[in-house]
DNA sequence: GCAAAAGTGTTGTGTCTACACCCATGT
DNA sequence: ACATGGGTGTAGACACAACACTTTTGC
């Protein structure tokens, strides 16, 4: 589960107690229940973390099957990766925290690498999808936009480009509102939402697209 | 496991012979043997229908674990986008055949909707990978890989533009050789072939790029 | 007026499509 | 010579990045 958080993108880890791996760090998750869907069984499993309403987003990852991805046991886990947008503040259990994901802690089985790979799929997904939807707020200026992609693309994002290429998509469209600027002043920036809360393609055929 | 066979994407399948789904096409696979890797299963099923050394091209596509995709019991299923490059023609049982892809019988399960996912896969990852090489003989005209695009893609595809995209992108070198014309005349054409044979992504970020 | 923050105008670059044209071969 | 198929030249459309400039506010 991922959000951007004091402008850092982060992780929800839960410190194991038990072994193997006590003290470190894992991924929320657990064991499927007979006859239930592997998402409703990652739901069920985060609910006890954090409030389902929060997740703004949820798609599978990948199954890992490696005998040795667990200790003295074979076991199969599907990674899923899971949004929550940046105004949510889901009050956690003591065992739980946010890492930032370009530094994690020592982390519990394979779940390092399911983190980056999860970092890695958002990254893609903010260019050629709407997926930002599911790190901003209901209502948000440019920059606050801003400052969320360069959270969780890694590096800084213009904001003039920015709202070029999402306003040129269709995937922003403004309030009408505006925001009042803060004691330092500075000219009041309008509100904007997206279009659409569901994840969407919106640059589809990058190269080869079918002729007229 | 798709191929383009002559001239069309096609994907191989297995005609049941039991219930459920008896006399339906169902996709290669089975059971996970313990302390099994997905991966190593898939290949040891395939193993039985076709030369796993045919094939070019093996990720993972997802799990499905609806209660209700296999009739009277609770079953999970992995599954997986194989690829087959179209000179190669694997000797197969008699219960199975390469199905048109755009065109497929009654299937079993939801194996229907895989093949579907797959196809779109792969169309993706035409566009922003070199994923072509799993599709193309090891040297080929340009003209050849023209149709083999085409018939994935399911839409006419522009040689001129094909070689350009591909080569500027440092996908596909020259091999130096050419092939000699048919009876009815026409230019020699150069023979190409992929720089790799394995799958990286060739065209990165879409959009917000880094800046420099 | 000045600083701060938001937003627009403009130019340049690179990638792709479309299409005209040229090239090398068989008959 | 001419048909056939391969390949190149070139121009236009488009999306994007970069950056200068303008707008609107607080102090």
């Amino acid at each position: 589960m991922l959000q951007v958080r004091d402008g850092v993108l982060r992780v929800l880890l839960w410190k194991r107690a038990r072994e193997p791996f006590a003290g470190r760090w894992a991924l929320p998750g657990g064991y499927l229940e007979p006859g239930e869907t592997l998402e409703d069984s990652i739901r069920r499993h985060l609910a006890v973390k954090v409030d389902v309403r929060e997740l703004s987003h949820l798609e599978q990852l990948d199954t890992r099957s490696e005998p040795d991805r667990v200790p003295d046991e074979w076991q199969l886990a599907t990674s899923y990766l899971g949004l929550v947008p940046t105004d949510a503040d889901p009050g956690l259990p003591d065992d739980t925290a946010w890492h930032p994901v370009d530094r994690l802690p020592p982390t519990a089985f394979d779940h390092g690498a399911i983190v980056l790979a999860g970092r890695d799929r958002l990254r893609a997904k903010l260019s050629y999808t709407n997926a930002g939807f599911a790190l901003a707020p209901e209502t948000f200026t440019i920059s606050q936009l801003r400052d969320l992609y360069g959270a969780a693309l890694g590096h800084d994002v213009s904001a003039t480009n920015l709202q070029r290429v999402l306003l040129r998509r269709n995937v922003l469209e403004p309030t009408g509102s505006r925001r009042e600027p803060g004691r330092s002043g500075g000219r009041p920036a309008s509100l904007f939402r997206f279009r659409s809360r569901e994840l969407a393609i919106t640059d589809e055929f990058a190269v080869l697209r079918p002729p007229r």
